[in-house]
DNA sequence: TAATGATATTGCAATATTACGATAGTCTAG
DNA sequence: CTAGACTATCGTAATATTGCAATATCATTA
């Protein structure tokens, strides 16, 4: 009924989860190479940057704070964004744990 | 409205984001790291390790068959799913493509 | 052929996500 | 202090996703 049974699920699947879906959106996967390219940004460039109202990147960038990947600080009355370094490494080696465990089999593919 | 504006972002952030999808439900994360270990496996057995129904499961199967990232073959009256090497290197790039991009700035972090 | 087993599809119901206008709060100029 | 710039939050509308029972398909087996 629309509600994910996270309790069916190990911790490590549900945070999985919760991590790729920083990246489940055109936005804020274009928020995140932005941040990348610039090394911190504010909100305004965003609006400028994308297409989109200055309410829905506000929403995207709580959601992609929420979830960790990026942070903020306020400055004067400003808010400048960066990629949380610790949070990156820990989603990018979970993703590369998942990526790694792929082997081609000898024997040819399966199916 | 709930519409995503894909012709705002570019073809690869909307890529990423369809790619991402594959790994933004933890019920997927399960089949994909199901597949991973048995390298062949079919849709029943799911239904045994998952705790959801068969209907949901299948609709799963679909979602990750849509996206490219498992094929299927019928192997009489069962399925046989397994993870598409193709496809897998090509969204593991995709993402080790933006997750090597993040270096720690020299100067400390910025926020 | 009929019954069985394995999957897929359909048709809801419930919740989640996306988007934006309006509004509120918080600085910084002036 | 006041006006303007920048962000966050609220309320709401529209669409998407999740989940499942019921049903449809299709191959196998009796």
């Amino acid at each position: 009924m629309g509600v994910t049974k996270t309790d069916l699920f190990s911790d490590v699947q549900n945070e999985i989860a919760v991590a790729a879906k920083a990246f489940a959106h055109p936005a804020r996967v274009a928020i995140i190479q932005y941040l990348l390219k610039s090394n911190a940004c504010i909100n305004g460039d965003l609006v400028q940057e994308l297409g989109l109202a200055q309410a829905t990147i506000s929403q995207h960038l709580r959601e992609l704070k929420e979830i960790g990947i990026i942070q903020g600080t306020i400055e004067g009355s400003r808010v400048s964004y960066c990629i949380n370094p610790i949070r990156w490494e820990e989603i990018k080696s979970q993703f590369n744990g998942i990526f790694n465990q792929f082997k081609v089999p000898e024997s040819g593919n399966c199916c």
